[in-house]
DNA sequence: ACGCACTCTGATAACGTTTCCTGAAAAGGC
DNA sequence: GCCTTTTCAGGAAACGTTATCAGAGTGCGT
């Protein structure tokens, strides 16, 4: 005989402590306008029967389902990962839950992912949108009722807020740092080139060597282990070969960073290396690696304080609000200085 | 004049579409009995008016919510976040959102979370219990009238299913595998000692270490890389020094790892390093580093799997069904031979 | 004693959806 | 052409909660 019933409702606890559902209600949310002995028989049978208010039928009543949605390329990504972890923080703080759904970068997953959140009545979004132009994308956002933050990438128009690293500042921070090292031949390894976050490295990788007089070299073949090997053999086998590497994503710095120990390239003295974005073990490899460090706990933080203020403003004056409110956050990134770039003279 | 109405509804639609909202519904569910002409029409209306359904009034007409729960310690864990990340893909294959909160391993903070997305009635939980024996989630879990399924983590007497990776049987294999390389005293690093993991662990190496008629050297102090140099540096300067480690848990390896480069001990020509549990760029480091591998994904998976298992089994006969299905699977664990535990000769 | 203000309590109506069940119309069999 | 069967459509109840309103009990001032 298993205890595996349906959950016990309010007109059941009602009957068991014999008074209205009103009462029982009341108790719920707060015990005013109820005699403290009342209160306390109540309190005692709730616990007793394990009962938890069904949440659908409070949102069926007009209020928040204390949930909120996020979208994002992957959950395991550390990046993400990171994000979510902050935005589950901020949730909690204001007493709501995090849906998490994978859109793996595919603008069509991410459309049915929000219409799926949607249709659950999420009381507001964030998201990184898998195509910053998408229509689809776009004409969704447009009719939605709950607010909605972009995070990692903008969405088209600034239709909705956006918490973003400085994509663009932090890339040309990092060239400029190469370039003023000495270094003469610095080629960018952009890996895939679909995404907002590259184009603005890469516009930054370029602004800084313009701006430097110096030739910009982007070679956006990288997307293995094999193609990073391929093309780093080749650029030091052509003429004028680089002596500084700026690759503008994690997985690409690891790629070249093991194509270089590989072909036993010493880094820095023959070829050095500048990362886009930290990741674990940069400080543990040998030699560590120097990277620009995105505030990615803050990403995930500030879009949740976004969201919620929104929520929490829709709550009271219907007052102009839309022109306040800004509408895209670029947080700075931070260039740490390891030994890959050789700024740091040796060892540690 | 912002389009931020309040979302439409059944009658809405079905007032806009000159039908009843019965129909309406019945369009929205796959479109049964219903003529394919007033389908199409209703369909049109729907997408017009960018209609979709509340799920909360769903769910109070006694369906599922199509969300489960994922109580984990921190999403931002890379072992964790990849577990949600296969656990929110069999979700979505059941056409079902995933709910993350983190418990920090903090049991109170667990219980808070449990019933809180008890609250939300999700249609099931995923947990990775902080404390197996605590009595209070015994409780919780005892009166629970959804399926919840362990992870990583048992609870005590079997309470409910668990998946995790076979602790022991890994930890012993690893121990077993130094000592057939000639290792002559092996040290085992633990790290924290609460979890049920980390006890599985050492009894496995005790075990190994036993069956060999060696002396096993547990060291509980390492906490942070502080702690690391202090006891290693303890170690190797007194007597009868270890020529190989054991580390139990992945961030005590990484410090391990980092002490003995910093100290510039060979390994593992004077040390040999070999940890449980992998991470991103063990092979990247130089050594390399061995380790034991749990089947992450997997671990996620399965246990989502098992889930939707029993919430499909519910739905049909309420026959006997305890008997049958699986209290505890456990998944075996592989050994990845890197440079470090000296399997292969050199480089690679 | 009587009424008034106040506190506490409960019945009832929503919220938006689905599920009965009842009807009507169309299709088919003689 | 009439009756039966099938197909399609809609009205109303129900899910569990909260908000509104009205009722009952208490203490107080007059």
């Amino acid at each position: 005989m298993k205890k595996r019933g349906t959950p016990p409702t309010v007109s059941e606890v009602a009957r068991a402590a014999g008074v209205g559902t009103t009462t029982v209600s009341r108790v719920i949310n707060g015990g005013d306008r109820v005699s403290p002995k009342t209160l306390e028989h109540v309190q005692r049978v709730i616990d007793a029967m394990g009962y938890r208010p069904n949440q659908a039928a409070r949102v069926l009543k007009g209020h928040r389902t204390k949930t909120i949605g996020l979208v994002i390329p992957s959950i395991a990504d550390p990046f993400f990962s990171s994000c979510a972890e902050a935005a589950q923080a901020v949730a909690q703080a204001n007493d709501s839950l995090l849906i998490v759904t994978a859109s793996h970068n595919d603008p069509h997953s991410e459309l049915e992912n929000l219409n799926i959140l949607i249709s659950h009545r999420v009381d507001g979004l964030i998201v990184a949108p898998a195509n910053s132009q998408s229509e689809a994308l776009q004409d969704l956002l447009r009719r939605l009722s709950v607010p909605v933050i972009a995070v990692d990438r903008p969405v088209a128009d600034s239709l909705v807020p956006a918490v973003l690293s400085d994509n663009f500042k932090g890339a040309r921070f990092a060239t400029q740092h190469l370039i003023d090292h000495g270094y003469k031949r610095i080629v960018c390894l952009t890996g895939e080139t679909t995404l907002f976050t590259i184009h603005e490295r890469m516009r930054g990788y370029r602004a800084a060597m313009e701006a430097a007089g110096m030739p910009a070299t982007l070679n956006t073949s990288v997307k293995d282990y094999r193609s990073a090997e391929y093309a780093i053999q080749s650029m030091l086998s052509g003429p004028n070969p680089p002596d500084a590497i700026f690759t503008l994503k994690n997985s690409t710095t690891i790629y070249a960073f093991e194509v270089l120990l590989k072909l036993n390239v010493p880094i820095p003295k023959a070829m050095a290396l500048l990362g886009f974005d930290d990741f674990e073990l940069a400080s543990t490899v040998r030699p560590s690696i120097s990277v620009i460090q995105q505030p990615v706990e803050e990403i995930g933080r500030v879009a949740a304080e976004l969201l919620f203020e929104q929520l929490l403003g829709k709550r009271g004056a219907h007052a102009p609000q839309k022109a306040k409110r800004p509408r895209m956050v670029t947080l700075e990134t931070r260039l740490i200085q390891r030994s890959s770039c050789g700024c740091t003279p040796a060892g540690s």
